[in-house]
DNA sequence: CGACTGTTTGATGAAATTCAAGCACAGTGG
DNA sequence: CCACTGTGCTTGAATTTCATCAAACAGTCG
């Protein structure tokens, strides 16, 4: 299989996009032009490493979505990601050599192998290779710690909007709706990925519908008034003056942390 | 492989630190035997870069000590790491071309320069360099992740002490007693990296002073009884068998962590 | 000395968890 | 077709943790 096994399909010849591919997605491109690319499909539930399992690969989500976890010593999981289509994933193993995470898919989903050897050869020989993997990884580092911010000065319905509003961004960036969300994982994962009880997740879910902000159905979202959500995500839970910020910068910041690259690509 | 530069001086050549170097701290050997260095010495207070600079340099700690920090959109900080002897500072840049982090230093501190360039030189051409620099920003994302599990899992009194026993383990990996700890942060700096209250960190300082764990003075901690601090970070505040874990499986898998290149260079 | 930052301690309150129970939906098998 | 079972989700009531507010104290520095 090769770079073109997506070239006469309407879909994106990179990755796998129905539309709306002018941009890199996850700066991965230019891995995914340097190699030959293999790709398998797993069904819900399958994982694609576990912790501990030898780190002999990059991959790329090609479509589907996927969770990425750790255990705890209780043994209890905390989920520290979800992967969508043109997401850069494994970079976890290249601390021990070894994956610390695991992956499992929340549907049927496919993904592009890279092997290690690879990577090494296109972070050595392609000055763009070398910086899309360098920034990536350290958005990711960027994107953990606006995570841990956001716990510590969130509260619960504001993390939860945050949430919505940047799953929201993803799928648009990705040529899908912006405001009618089809979660793939559960209420579990949602509340675990957010440090929160299940029961907190469904209060705050119907809380909002109640508001007018969101219309629930099962797994189902639909976005009714995404201004007013930004603002929810802005206000400050001391001060009075909630909203008062430039709604618009926050959204700019926001996508420019998601995509640091398309500056530079475009 | 490089461990051999600690030993012709009392003061180790390369990170500065009197003992014990006989292991890479934080992987940053390669770079620092490759590079031409250059240092400077910064004074408590002083900032290294700001959010928004120029990303023109990677930098490794030599001395003293310093914090990373995140400005939320109401302008208040948030800490997102601290920095020892021997890290390696600046990935954040990687991202936007731009730093994302302002970086301040807690106490008089010396830093070495690693000029962007040099560092991509050593990239493209050193499998060791490549692979240290890939292993350490992976391992940067993993700690967050592990801090933000802590968040979510874990109680404010379990935070503060694994908080104090992994500034213990870093300052003996350094060669410096791993019970006798001296503070360069403020209490205010603590409660905010840590997501919780000044008040809080006082009074469970306070608490774990009157159950014997720790001895307080001012900026000084004298560490009393660290395996029933082991067990307190390791209960679960459901179960009922606090402490019953392996205690020395979970120092082995902490220590693993932070210095996850140890078992691959000796 | 007084102004300052950094820290401690107490009283009160709010946010979110835990415990407990029940509902909705999908798949299975009689 | 309908009970039966399991998973996922919702809702209510009581509890707990921790933050906030308020005040006072301790060292430090110009």
């Amino acid at each position: 299989m090769s770079t073109s096994h997506c070239k006469s399909s309407p879909t994106c010849e990179y990755c796998a996009l129905s539309r709306n591919c002018t941009e890199n997605i996850n700066s991965t491109s230019a891995m995914q032009k340097v190699q030959v690319l293999t790709h398998k499909i797993y069904h819900k539930g399958d994982t694609l490493f576990c912790a501990g399992n030898a780190f002999n690969a990059l991959y790329i989500m090609r479509s589907g979505s996927a969770k990425a976890s750790t255990m705890t010593f209780e043994a209890d999981e905390q989920i520290v990601d979800f992967y969508f289509p043109g997401d850069l994933l494994g970079t976890d193993g290249f601390a021990h050599k070894l994956h610390a995470h695991n992956v499992t898919f929340l549907e049927t989903s496919s993904v592009c192998y890279i092997s290690l050897n690879a990577v090494n050869a296109l972070v050595a020989h392609s000055e763009v290779g070398r910086q899309q993997l360098l920034s990536t990884m350290s958005l990711n580092t960027l994107n953990q710690q606006q995570q841990l911010m956001n716990v510590h000065s969130m509260t619960s319905i504001q993390r939860l909007t945050r949430f919505l509003l940047d799953l929201s961004l993803k799928l648009a960036k990705r040529g899908l709706s912006s405001q009618q969300l089809t979660l793939s994982m559960t209420r579990i994962d949602i509340a675990n990925y957010l440090g929160m009880a299940i029961e907190t997740v469904s209060r705050l879910l119907t809380s909002m519908q109640q508001q007018g902000l969101i219309h629930v159905q099962r797994r189902q979202i639909t976005l009714l008034n995404m201004p007013e959500m930004n603002k929810i995500c802005l206000s400050d839970p001391f001060s009075q003056t909630a909203g008062e910020y430039d709604v618009m910068q926050h959204a700019m910041l926001r996508s420019a942390t998601e995509y640091p690259l398309s500056g530079t690509n475009m």
